[in-house]
DNA sequence: CTCTCCCT
């Protein structure tokens, strides 16, 4: 008797549509039978032939679960017409027609078989989570639909989907099948105001607890609010049971949380995102949605991926609704405003994960121009190829021969390097290692707070060799060692290996494998505080208090907490830094380094041996004048032109070429103001710091020096006559001339000071630049007092010199006072001479 | 002193 599903009455439509065109799009929520009806359906299309039919899982369980529901609608066993292929499990028969497979397996079987021989239809179950190897296995299979493959039948389904978008993007007709749940009234209980999540839940489910009979399933977005979610509602209520369902549990825990509660118990079970897909739980009647779920977001600029606390999609809120409404009505209680918009979809992996893994399937493939329907993005894309180089994986962009096998190995590519190097003894071990690194720690109690990663590998050794009694009670998870070691098993057989690894490897061995792994997560512990340690990429990490890797030079960072200045070590294994030098020696670079200590007023140079950016050894070398230059140079630069040692006379010499540079410009004399020199520092200066080492050792004779090498053989000329240092004057005696100080006005007036009886016999004022600026006279008294500034001596002369000389004359009656000072001698004594 | 989930 065939059963019937919501599906049933389109599965004649489905198959019509696929004859005539060879995508569809295919929206049908839980409860319709879409995962089993379809394919069986499909079976017996005439377009499929005698081809297989590829179906994709997002998950194992599942995957397995719909294979044996098919292959018992048949009335046969697995392996008969329907079998399954999952890692390092496959039930397939010679007479398999459907294979179930999860989604890594789809991208191996396209790489291994391009044009997908004797396949006729690939299904893309649960498209909607959007997972990164659902999205590769949908765009490589579309590539080869368009170039090598036009029968190739490719359905997407999905409970919900952006079904426009998706169509669209396919090219595809869109079939829409109802599902079988009941409805389920949406609630939005406001919060508090200062109310936290979790008693604005706790108060919700007090609600539920009034409003509705059967089970409350709660969503949180991690372990620690449901913790504290759980303290909160056990206080408030008794004879309720409060079950808490996150990935962290062992399998127990989660089989107590799906197992039926007591008769007249009601249970509140208080989950995270697994609730959302991955469990089922029945006799759930009300939904409490916080609306928030944690996220791993990957950093390419850090290269670390760090859990983000978000707002949840419409879809998912949807999605989460709907677990009130599988046996009766429902009700969903949502935390968040009524008037909130969420976005519609929840964001693609593909748009925020790390992408080693992917880039490395693209290099197989040959191209990175395939249909995405989000394209990863680039920053990301980068990252990935820059490791993939790292690990030997990529030369430049094309797929290295080690590449080839770290893809066809199915570890992660940072994973599959590492063992791919290990010597073949080592290969039990590494088995290990795979499983341990992929699955969450075993450790449980006292223990499961250790930051290293050997405790791991012991307990697992200690179990594998003496039962559950060989691991200590209560310090790991059975069950999970159990699923670890089934994986381990996996890679032995995957390695060609045996038997497993036993007893305790020696002290780094675990490390020494890992590094390889993480070759930019080697890490050297600080000299001035052992709980800090350098990353060779360049950033810092520390040490928790408690840490069990305490004291260890160097280790290999296996997980961290991300943080902008020291991320915080969860996990890493000690070794030993000679691997460093045998398997990455093209990584040490030895490097002359020169830095100015500014205190000391000195160049250093140092010879630096680097791995990455860990500086290994520092040594101090002497400074040879061609590298001092450079760092003496920056220090100028740094404090300024007036830092420099400036004598008198460079300082006059350049005022004087400031002002004739203004007085003359068609003698093209060079610009010497602060910001000009600073600029070409490197061409006048340098010849005089050569050789040199400090600052200071810089003479004001070099400088002058400097200073006047600026001007040629003509301008120097130019120079002493029309920008002079000094002017004779009449009495016979030389006077300088005062030059304005740069920059303020390069070609102001120079400054005679002179005493007035010295100018007797000086008709008119002295020029400069060519006779095209007079001096200043300042006029002084014969006791050097200020008597007049004047540019106009003749008018001086004509008009002022009457008026004061009687004044003088009273003041210094031993100095001659001449009625005529053109004609008087001019002198800088009391008498004149001879008299 | 800590974290959702999934997979070759």
């Amino acid at each position: 008797m065939p059963v019937s599903y919501p599906i049933t009455p389109l599965l004649p439509e489905i198959v019509a549509s696929l004859a005539g065109h060879p995508r569809l799009v295919l929206e049908a929520p839980p409860g319709a039978g879409k995962t089993t009806q379809v394919p069986l359906a499909l079976l017996e299309a005439a377009w499929l032939g005698d081809r297989k039919i590829v179906m994709l899982e997002p998950r194992r369980i599942a995957a397995r679960a719909a294979a044996e529901f098919m292959a018992t609608q048949l009335g046969e066993d697995i392996g008969q017409t329907v079998g399954y292929r999952i890692r390092f499990d496959a039930r397939i028969g010679p007479r398999t027609r459907i294979e179930v497979v999860t989604e890594g397996i789809l991208s191996r079987m396209i790489q291994d078989d391009p044009s997908l021989e004797g396949t006729g239809a690939i299904l893309f179950d649960e498209f909607h989570e959007r997972h990164l190897a659902g999205d590769l296995g949908a765009a490589l299979a579309l590539d080869v639909q368009a170039n090598l493959r036009p029968d190739l039948r490719l359905i997407v389904m999905s409970a919900t989907l952006d079904g426009e978008r998706i169509a669209q993007w396919l090219d595809a007709p869109r079939i829409s099948s109802p599902g079988r749940s009941y409805p389920v009234r949406i609630e939005h209980p406001p919060a508090r105001t200062q109310e936290t999540v979790e008693q604005h839940l706790a108060r919700t489910v007090n609600q539920a607890l009034r409003e509705t009979d059967g089970d409350i399933l709660a969503f949180l977005p991690g372990r620690r609010e449901i913790e504290r979610t759980r303290a909160i509602v056990e206080r408030q209520h008794e004879g309720v049971e409060v079950v808490a369902l996150h990935g962290e549990l062992s399998l127990a825990e989660q089989h107590l949380a799906l197992a039926a509660p007591d008769p007249g118990t009601r249970r509140v079970v208080l989950a995270t995102n697994v609730a959302e897909s991955s469990v089922t739980l029945p006799g759930i009647r009300a939904v409490i949605d916080s609306g928030q779920a944690r996220e791993p977001r990957f950093d390419p600029q850090s290269g670390f991926t760090r859990l983000e606390t978000i707002t949840i999609s419409q879809a998912s809120a949807d999605q989460r609704a709907g677990r009130a409404g599988r046996v009766a009505e429902g009700v969903a209680y949502r935390l968040w405003p009524q008037s909130r918009r969420l976005d519609a979809q929840r964001t693609a992996e593909i748009a925020q994960a790390e992408l080693s893994g992917l880039v490395l399937e693209l290099a197989a493939w040959g191209s990175e121009d395939i249909p995405w329907l989000d394209t990863p993005p680039t920053g990301a894309m980068g990252q990935a190829r820059d490791l993939l180089r790292r690990l030997g994986a990529l030369d430049t962009s094309r797929i290295t021969t080690l590449g080839r096998k770290m893809l066809a190995l199915g570890a992660s590519p940072r994973l599959a390097a590492a063992a791919l190097r290990a010597p073949p003894e080592l290969h039990p071990l590494v088995a290990d290692l795979l499983a341990l690194m992929e699955a969450r720690s075993p450790l449980r109690g006292e223990l499961g707070r250790t930051d290293d990663f050997r405790a791991r590998v012991a307990a697992l050794h200690l179990w594998r060799d003496g039962g559950a009694r060989g691991a200590r009670a209560g310090s790991a998870d059975i069950a999970a060692l159990a699923a670890i070691e089934k994986a381990a098993g996996g890679w032995r057989r995957r390695l060609g290996v045996r038997t497993g690894a036993s007893g305790v490897p020696h002290a780094h061995a675990i490390g020494d494998l890992l590094a390889h792994a993480f070759p930019d997560r080697i890490a050297r512990r600080d000299e001035g505080n052992a709980m800090r340690y350098q990353l060779a990429n360049g950033r810092g990490a520390r040490l928790h208090e408690n840490s069990a890797l305490h004291g260890e030079p160097w280790l290999v960072v296996l997980d961290l907490k991300l943080d902008a200045r020291d991320s915080l070590i969860f996990a890493g294994a000690p070794f030993d830094p000679r691997i460093l030098e045998i398997e990455y020696s093209s990584r040490f670079v030895t490097e002359r380094v020169l830095r100015w200590d500014d205190a000391r007023d000195i160049a250093e140079a140092f010879e630096e041996r680097r791995f990455d950016a860990l500086v290994l050894e520092r040594k101090s070398v002497p400074v040879t004048g061609a590298d001092a230059l450079p760092a003496l140079l920056a220090a100028i630069r740094a404090g300024g032109i007036e830092a420099l040692p400036w004598s008198e006379t460079a300082r006059r010499l350049r005022a004087r070429m400031g002002a004739l540079r203004v007085w003359r410009p068609e003698l093209g004399l060079p610009d010497v103001s602060d910001d000009a020199l600073l600029a070409s520092l490197d061409r006048w200066l340098a010849p005089y710091l050569e050789g040199k080492r400090r600052l200071s050792a810089l003479q004001a004779a070099d400088l002058s020096q400097a200073i006047a090498a600026l001007l040629d053989y003509d301008q120097r000329r130019a120079l002493d006559a029309d920008a002079p240092d000094e002017l004779r004057v009449p009495s016979g005696m030389t006077r300088r001339l005062g030059y304005g100080t740069l920059p303020d006005d390069p070609g102001a007036s120079p400054v005679l000071s002179v005493k007035l009886q010295e100018l007797f016999g000086l008709a008119d004022t002295p020029r400069v630049g060519a006779g095209r600026v007079p001096v200043t006279l300042h006029l002084l008294s014969p006791a050097g007092r200020p008597i007049q500034v004047t540019q106009d001596l003749h008018g001086f002369w004509e008009r002022t010199y009457p008026e004061v000389k009687k004044e003088l004359k009273g003041r210094y009656p031993k100095h001659p006072w001449p009625d005529d000072p053109w004609t008087a001698t001019a002198t800088h004594r009391a008498k004149p001479r001879g008299t």
